[in-house]
DNA sequence: TTGAAAGCGGTACCAG
DNA sequence: CTGGTACCGCTTTCAA
């Protein structure tokens, strides 16, 4: 059977409520007593029941990370975990030494409706904050759930500022323009983005800063649809081959994409980087490997969990976080973006 | 406020015990009543407490499934969300349409002990059962913690067999196998294998296959140490290339490994697969696509999934599930392992 | 300091 | 069929 906290208190011959303080170690309680419970209580293997615990104190102490996207999905989630990674470390550890548990919520784009879940959790005991990392378009059904919450929120890497939801956000725009700008400064002509996944602002982002950069450099913007996947990335690179005024660089919406543009212009017999440049997004552990290796952009994923910990750690304490906090991404130059020097 | 059991109670004019049944759609309700009160609970937008709930009812209606590895490790993870993605949708299903819940506890193995999270899963109210799929040497503590646990476990690739655990396995050994007997038959007569981490029972099993194959024909086993990650791939490879006997073929302890061998060898001015063949393992997207397109195993991880959900619900009703399902791999031959015509 | 008692939000048994 | 009531395991007043 399961062993309670009475079973503690009466193998201590203490009273329930003195042997819940001198495990919680809150109000008084002698030190002869106190020991008396701990050694119980380890005498009976007793580990407290969290469920029971966060019922009858009311004191949320889990912060639940919300992330919807398409997790598990094979086509485009290699990166996924990749970037949650270090995110979720930093985020889990700042948070664990302010007391607080991180508490993961996934949930697949592709099962049921964010707005159910996040109901869900408005309800549930558990939550002394919510962190908001929503990779799935915005619709009216989510942002009326979002606005029924009541405990402070921040969000990752969408756009949700105008909820007054505190915003930490890379700079994909910034980064976008910046691994543009590179292809301009390399000397490429006609420079065309590969874009993400529709409706996403992760896409949006992207597209906003390459066209940016291509506007101010007088170019001519030149997109094809795409995903996050190999497979698009091959298909879409194909296309772009197929029309009159090839590109000889592209801007990849990420990494895997890439990788599949990058397969398909060497069937057609071409050349990267010499015939046509890349450039991608993420720099997956594999990117450094390839041959020729990928330039990419890096996001910063560890800075970005530790600036969510400390604003939603803000909140709890019941200050205001900034509005808004942008943090850089670093343009990663390798050799798919490096014309090399003719041998002679 | 929150919103409980008893406003919709109250607001339907019924006991606080009908309203708990009209609700669950359990006992005898009259169609008046559930009808009142199912209206009443929308009209407060009620949604039920899952802690009170679990803690009163002492129903466990969640299966954790306990995973523990590097997760969140950027030197490594890129295959792991991938790998259980696809076992997470199909157990989660499964389960979900025997009325559990899967509770995904991910637990890295360079935090804190497993042992200890697992004597926390096993105190708490919450699990029905619990799937284990550990992914780090089993120590003697964690064995221990295992043997104390009374609800009914399903382990997933890990040799746990003896504790009188089902286990559902995917037939590594014998894809290691299959991989270097494809090696074996393409004619190559010095054929390597790069090792996975230390300790792993994954590991070991890709080495016994390996070994198995060399044996039967009669060849001289060759092992580098390694990892899972493209770094290390890269870098053992570099290791064997300066032996004096350069293999001409590797199997590799998973594709991230193989990617940083193939930089390796092309590095060296060889060629991938003409000078040294190279044969991943877990068909990560970006493989087909590389260039050379590489080849590997596939693990057959939805049905492992499947399998994983009918073992547990089995032992949920009370059946006993086989001892050990073992379910094969799918060796994928691609282009880094064939060897190209010459071309006259 | 200590411990009895009142919940936290539900579920389930039992008499009506 | 229905509703009162005794818990689930723990926290938290509030007297003693």
């Amino acid at each position: 059977m399961r062993v309670t906290l009475s079973d503690v208190a009466k193998q201590a011959g203490v009273g329930l409520s003195t042997a819940s303080r001198a495990l919680n170690r809150s109000g008084y309680v002698s030190e002869q007593l106190r020991k008396r419970v701990l050694q119980a209580a380890i005498a009976l293997d007793y580990y407290p029941d969290m469920l029971a615990q966060q019922l009858a104190s009311d004191r949320r102490r889990t912060i639940t990370l919300f992330e919807v996207g398409n997790y598990g999905n094979v086509q485009s989630s290699q990166d996924l975990e990749w970037f949650f990674g270090p995110l979720h470390k930093a985020l889990g550890r700042d948070i664990a030494e302010a007391g607080y548990e991180l508490n993961i919520a996934l949930q697949r784009s592709d099962e049921g409706h964010p707005a159910q879940v996040l109901a869900r959790i408005r309800r549930s005991h558990g939550s002394a904050a919510i962190v908001l990392f929503i990779r799935s378009p915005l619709d009216a059904r989510l942002v009326d759930e979002l606005a029924q919450i009541d405990v402070p929120m921040v969000s990752i890497n969408c756009p949700l500022e105008r909820l007054g939801i505190p915003a930490i956000n890379s700079d994909i725009r910034g980064a976008a323009l910046k691994a543009t700008q590179h292809l301009i400064d390399g000397g490429y002509s006609r420079i065309a983005h590969m874009q993400g996944p529709a409706h996403l602002p992760a896409t949006e982002l992207r597209i906003i800063g390459y066209e940016e950069a291509m506007a101010a450099a007088k170019m001519t913007p030149m997109m094809v649809e795409g995903d996050f996947d190999p497979d698009t990335g091959y298909s879409a690179m194909h296309k772009l081959l197929d029309v009159e005024q090839k590109p000889n660089a592209v801007f990849c919406a990420n990494d895997s994409a890439a990788i599949g543009a990058s397969r398909a212009i060497q069937e057609r017999g071409l050349s990267v980087p010499d015939d046509i440049a890349l450039v991608g997004f993420d720099d997956i552990p594999v990117s450094r490997f390839l041959f020729p290796s990928l330039s990419t952009v890096r996001q910063p994923q560890q800075r970005m969990g530790e600036a969510t910990a400390r604003a939603i750690l803000d909140c709890l304490a019941g200050q205001t976080p900034p509005k808004e906090l942008l943090i850089p991404c670093e343009l990663i130059v390798r050799e798919s973006s490096v014309p090399r020097p003719i041998l002679s």
